[in-house]
DNA sequence: CGAACCGTTTGATTCAGATCAAAAGTCCGC
DNA sequence: GCGGACTTTTGATCTGAATCAAACGGTTCG
């Protein structure tokens, strides 16, 4: 892999506290691979046989059943997808395709496996980021039960807003169609939801959306840490 | 805590193969408790003191928000929660409540995070642990988004009837009013539910349920193991 | 026994969201 | 600039599920 992608990788949470020696290994074995956009990258049902690691690009985790589809989530640099898969050899629960073009770096599971037994530092990591990542489902799955789709919608606005500098604007990082299903909702009832948020001072152009009453907007979305915030 | 109840605990996965003196450190400091049904035991956003074990009797996770409430599990002995709060030293993000008499093994957080650094085995039974419990998110996520309250009351009696023995009839191991918001759904649709399943073989007899026409219920139910099967 | 209470069921109605259909943009290559 | 394909929006309608309301069993207890 090139050599100035190796700091972002080696700085994830996973990969930081780990010895060096070993984290060398890793790179060793692992291979970094482009892909253009929509490109299946794995399919649920298939063993687990690589860690990926989104370089650069964007990935979307989905799932289907029945004839239907939807989005579990959008993974951005720097961050690994289906790590759970890997320590238990297990198939995959979700599939992943590329939403851009993208680099992905692929680390053989067993790899993974072999070093988990002998650096406890990285066994630490590991079961911080598999924590973080139970309780990120949690926290989906609250959201998906507790609240309405317009609820959902404003939540999600009122967390980018503030990932993206809470200077009263953002940008949609995904096609409304996307973000409707990881929303659990359908584009038409997105694009109404964006409508019934317009009292709420919220204005759509494009993928640019405007926040003008933030304090209406969150009387209306109750945000909640427990739910919302990435950090608890 | 009683010595007839230990052998059971110490053959949780989480604890088999940790060190026999770190498992007797933890049970040094743990202390066993009893409740009456219908106690609450732990609340959303307190921070995480205890791993709790179940031991005897049933306890439901459930979250909050806004004024409404959902189960997010029923636990059944013997059994862990709240393993990713305690770990992460961090708040707990669904609450619990015994459902009927129950003894409660409480476990202080800083001993599990103390033993867990120490021994290498409890760190790959935690890892296992962790895998199991984001998976089994993920399936609950997909059941929810993915299927309609119909289809996931006929996954969930195809379950337990496997569960208890696959023969045409099984009993609900909580009342209906748990179960509607386990499946997401409110009590008068569980009812309601239970009536359209009627034609499929499924008849209702208070908490017994007779299960007449399993292919039928297959059909209509498409169970899938990536979101039914706790073994994947 | 009968009253009060709780969980469940049934019925009528409302509402959120899905679906179906079509128009309106938007992007892109020729 | 124009045609075609795709995304998004808008409109009309339908459906699954929630809500509101009341009836129906059980159970407990005075």
């Amino acid at each position: 892999m090139r050599s100035e992608d190796l700091p972002a990788v080696r700085d994830l949470d996973l990969f930081a506290d780990m010895e060096p020696g070993h984290f060398e290994e890793l790179m060793q074995v692992a291979y970094l691979q482009r892909f253009p956009p929509q490109v299946h990258l794995i399919t649920e049902g298939d063993p687990a046989d690589f860690l990926h690691v989104v370089v650069d690009g964007t990935v979307e985790l989905f799932a289907t059943a029945n004839n239907r589809e939807t989005t579990m989530a959008v993974i951005n640099p720097v961050a690994t997808f289906i790590l759970a898969a890997v320590l238990k050899d297990a198939v995959y629960l979700m599939s992943a395709r590329t939403m851009t073009a993208s680099r992905i770096l692929l680390i053989p599971a067993e790899n993974i496996r072999d070093i988990f037994e002998r650096d406890a530092a990285f066994a630490r990591s590991i079961v911080q980021e598999l924590s973080v990542r139970y309780r990120d489902m949690v926290k989906l799955l609250k959201n998906q039960k507790l609240r309405t789709s317009v609820e959902r919608l404003a939540n999600y606005l009122l967390h980018e807003h503030t990932c993206q500098g809470a200077n009263g604007a953002l940008t949609l990082p995904t096609d409304k169609r996307t973000l409707a299903t990881l929303l659990g909702m359908t584009p038409e009832n997105l694009s109404r939801a964006f409508g019934t948020l317009g009292p709420y001072g919220v204005s759509v152009d494009g993928a640019r959306i405007a926040l003008s009453k933030l304090n209406d907007l969150e009387t209306l979305a109750k945000p909640n840490p427990l739910t919302d915030d990435p950090a608890t």
